[in-house]
DNA sequence: ATTGACCTTCCAGTAACTGGATGGAAACAC
DNA sequence: GTGTTTCCATCCAGTTACTGGAAGGTCAAT
């Protein structure tokens, strides 16, 4: 099938699939004379499990190493446990210093009238000449 | 002041201090023959107000409208609390994603052995036909 | 006069795309 | 067989908020 229709099977942009099969993600044969790529069922499946993969958050180059155990049955499981896992530590830390934010952040819009005063702790925390 | 001791008292490196004087951010005094720029401590203060607001994640955008409202003595602080609510709204529904997909990701990263076999659920899970 | 520590501008690169311009190819209408 | 539409291709620019590096001017000290 062309890039239409794999776009449409897997919900990515036919604009992403070109990325991606720029970036050596996917294999697609090409038309040696139009430069039209054509996709395969097994092409669908990498496209999918790369969709996924980004929507965990992984790199893309986390998703081609991903790939590549994909494609060697003589895997460890032990391999990608490591990536998913560095991600997972990743997503936490993040987790964390977000919630922070969000914390201090609410308590300080809280703190804000929200009127048509110029008082604002908001600025005054922003603006405070300590740290 | 010169760009380095500005760099030095805020933490900012002069990279990014060049940066949001490129940006307008800050308006240092320039010397017109040799470009250096100077900085008073009025200047630090707004860049030590950038770096908080950018540690809030704020967009140098929102930042540059919350340093116009910090110079608008006659400012209403709803104006500031509408830029910060809209950035804990964000802060929510990216805080919420995020444990969404840590909690996904630790449930198949608890189901992997992570033995020398190549049988892994991770892998499955990406690889799913369904979906 | 030269070293070294500054400072400047400009260009490229980052991540993972997205949008747009330009042009060829395939399918269909007339 | 020509016109129109829809699809495909490549290439370039833009996004965000910087960072790194090259090439070169400035300033104080040696």
């Amino acid at each position: 099938m062309l890039i239409g229709e794999a776009s449409r099977k897997t919900g990515l942009s036919a604009k992403t699939i070109r990325f991606y099969s720029d970036e050596g993600l996917v294999h697609p044969r090409k038309d040696p004379f139009t430069g039209y790529r054509f996709f395969t069922e097994k092409d669908l499946t990498r496209l999918r499990f790369l969709k996924r993969a980004r929507q965990f958050n992984f790199s893309i180059r986390d998703c081609s190493q991903l790939l590549s155990l994909y494609d060697q049955p003589d895997r460890s499981s032990l391999d990608v446990k490591t990536i998913a896992s560095n991600k997972l530590r990743e997503l936490d830390a993040k987790l964390e210093e977000l919630n922070s934010l969000r914390n201090q952040l609410l308590s300080l819009v809280e703190r804000c009238k929200g009127d048509h005063e110029p008082d604002c702790p908001i600025l005054e925390a922003l603006a405070a000449e300590r740290n």
